[in-house]
DNA sequence: TAAATGAGAGAGAACGTTCTCTCTTTTTTG
DNA sequence: CAAAAAAGAGAGAACGTTCTCTCTCATTTA
């Protein structure tokens, strides 16, 4: 008696739950209404992000983001309870897609070509704007907004962090296992150093070189002169 | 009959310029009512700058920067025409400080320890907040907010790029001695050096490390590694 | 038909700015 | 030198606009 909707859900799952007009539960997870409402709220963060490029976080208003999704404020407010909301989004999206770069970070037993290989991957995906519309700094753009609005809201501060957190983290996990292999100085001190080519690698992201005329490969030797700055790793055949 | 004021005023700089009660038209240039003035405009802008430090330009109201100078509006309009005004006369400020630290540096004939040193005057005037107030990282915070302005509006973009132009000549001169009394590489591309250092310097600005708990003596090796690692100087006494 | 969705008017607060008025200081006049 | 006139400085209410967000009501979807 009690157990007996249970089985049914169960069956429905196996059995519909690829349809299109699901009956139970699942559905508002994974039905036509789930898939819609993902979708309107990537048109929405889409448009966001395009004003908040042109505008920045503060001067962009509700209104010019609702025009530009093609939206009326009822309907947005459906998805985002407010404004701040979307910010936070997407400062998450944008710091996120920095932190993956580093995730990927190959594990060459050259600590010097994988630095500067992953330099350069960041710098080419925060600088070249993919996507075709808009300015050719949006990613730059958005960098910089995330970093002045992270300095005065403490939500995307902490949004911040976390993703920065990741990234310190896996370069400090590639730094000391190559100090260990004995490809770095053992007196360098690997906390600054990540902290340095952190700072730097930021500073080279919001200027934009790419934009600005700067080919991407001329940036391979600043890359490369950075890291053996920084780590002093020992040559490869030490003449000490 | 038409010239009989003009002899009076003429007489009267002459005779009473240096008074407590100037009464010719040199006054508003000297006088008290322009030395008043002067200390008002300031009382505004140190209010404008706290304020656009804890909520940003966009984020700080003219109410909010009103009350921080303890002055009405009525009176704050009187010294400055709009918040864009106030705006445009920190962002130079800001930025004039810092070409300000390049236009001294010291024409030393190691061009490494120089650029290190220049780094460093640099970090120490733009990180430590002399005054006693505000955050300890409020240059920092002014340095962002400035740049991100910077990068949607024109006036703030060319009053940046004014100083950085100068930045960069300075620095690119003294590159240029440098590598004409043979201590650099002559193959090293200055502009690119000179753009990378001004973006990672920036970086270094941007993320404060001093506010973070990392002494100034610490980043004295990393300018160095990145002074090494950037412009390739030939050894003292080259190998080649 | 019941629930989900959206359009759009608009509420209410806050915005940058201006206006009017008062008070003080400076200059001119008799 | 005293009185009158002008100019400067500031306060604070009020302006029109724009802001974020809500509410109502129509339309679509299942």
């Amino acid at each position: 008696m009690v157990d007996q909707a249970l089985p049914k859900q169960a069956a429905n799952i196996s059995a519909d739950a690829a349809d299109d007009e699901p009956r139970c539960f699942v559905a508002k997870l994974f039905g036509k209404r789930a898939r819609n409402r993902e979708a309107q709220e990537e048109r929405i963060l889409t448009a966001a992000m395009n004003c908040f490029i042109r505008s920045g976080f503060r001067g962009a208003s509700m209104n010019e983001i609702c025009s530009e999704a093609g939206m009326s404020p009822g309907a947005l407010y459906r998805y985002f309870p407010s404004k701040e909301a979307i910010i936070e989004k997407i400062a998450a999206t944008h710091r996120q897609q920095s932190s993956e770069i580093l995730a990927r970070m190959s594990q060459s037993n050259n600590i010097v070509d994988a630095i500067t290989k992953v330099g350069l991957d960041h710098v080419r995906k925060m600088s070249l704007n993919d996507e075709g519309p808009g300015p050719s700094d949006a990613s730059a753009r958005l960098f910089v907004e995330v970093r002045a609005e992270s300095m005065r809201n403490e939500s995307v501060a902490a949004i911040c962090e976390l993703h920065e957190g990741l990234m310190r983290e896996e370069l400090l996990a590639v730094f000391s296992a190559a100090k260990e292999r004995g490809e770095i100085d053992p007196v360098t001190d690997l906390d600054l150093a990540v902290a340095s080519l952190a700072a730097m690698g930021e500073g080279i992201i919001m200027r934009n070189f790419p934009a600005q005329g700067v080919p991407l490969e001329a940036l391979e030797p600043v890359f490369r002169a950075l890291a053996v700055g920084l780590l002093r790793p020992t040559k490869p055949l030490a003449n000490k």
